[in-house]
DNA sequence: GCCCAGGTGGGTA
DNA sequence: TACCCACATGGG
């Protein structure tokens, strides 16, 4: 089913674009905002991500050895600020313990190792990890985020839960553009027309099969 | 004022 | 394993 999703989508949004999405193509920046919007409005993780920037603290070598106070006052719009910063701080000292950025890009280890790795990292949780591994590392991998739940809980009537959206999704199409292209769109297309409080999902794709729409 | 946003970790039963 | 809650800010 996510195939199909997948192409409705993308004939939908044709101009849509994972780099226009995300307003940022660096990777370690991309990394950052992955950890920056947990459970955050994505206007207020950018706005971090641009102090974080301005503060010269957007480079995994310096974040590693910042102070853990001082990366929280500069993040402070994101929310969360004392789990954010450690966690921001942590993973950066994991990618230099990795050789840096270059060397972790061009990394031979597996898919599977790195999302080991990252959930090994307190503050990266399965969404952070696949969203860090599909967005910065371009990596195969893709999160059964609270869209994605959703949008298959109300065409099937069955809850899946993360790892079974993730695995499905992952099933259906392997390649990492694909998979990164597919989340993008959910996102956009759930934020946009679909939102929780609206059950009668007018201009919703896929109306005809949702099962919300119908009880209505 | 209230709800929610591209979660996570720790505690309890 | 399955819930429950704290964590914090800004926009609608």
């Amino acid at each position: 089913m996510w195939r199909q999703i997948y192409d409705k989508l993308r004939a939908h949004f044709p101009d849509f674009s994972v780099d226009d999405w995300w307003g940022i193509t660096d990777p370690f920046a991309r990394m950052a905002g992955s950890i920056l919007v947990q459970n955050t409005a994505w206007t207020n993780a950018s706005q971090a991500l641009e102090q974080l920037e301005q503060a010269g603290l957007c480079k995994p070598e310096l974040l590693a050895r910042a102070n853990r106070e001082e990366v929280a006052a500069v993040i402070r719009s994101a929310g969360f600020q004392q789990a954010k910063s450690a966690a921001l701080i942590r993973l950066a000292q994991w990618i230099v313990q990795k050789g840096g950025m270059e060397d972790l890009l061009s990394s031979a280890a597996s898919v599977d190792e790195l999302r080991r790795e990252l959930l090994g990292l307190k503050g990266i949780g399965p969404e952070t990890a696949d969203t860090i591994l599909a967005y910065a590392l371009g990596r195969p991998a893709i999160s059964g985020d609270a869209y994605s739940r959703r949008l298959y809980e109300r065409l099937t009537g069955k809850e899946l839960g993360y790892e079974g959206i993730r695995l499905g999704m992952l099933h259906e199409l392997r390649q990492a553009e694909e998979l990164q292209q597919l989340h993008g769109l959910i996102v956009e297309h759930g934020k946009s027309i679909c939102r929780k409080r609206e059950p009668l999902c007018r201009q919703c794709l896929f109306r005809d099969s949702c099962l919300a729409a119908r009880a209505t």
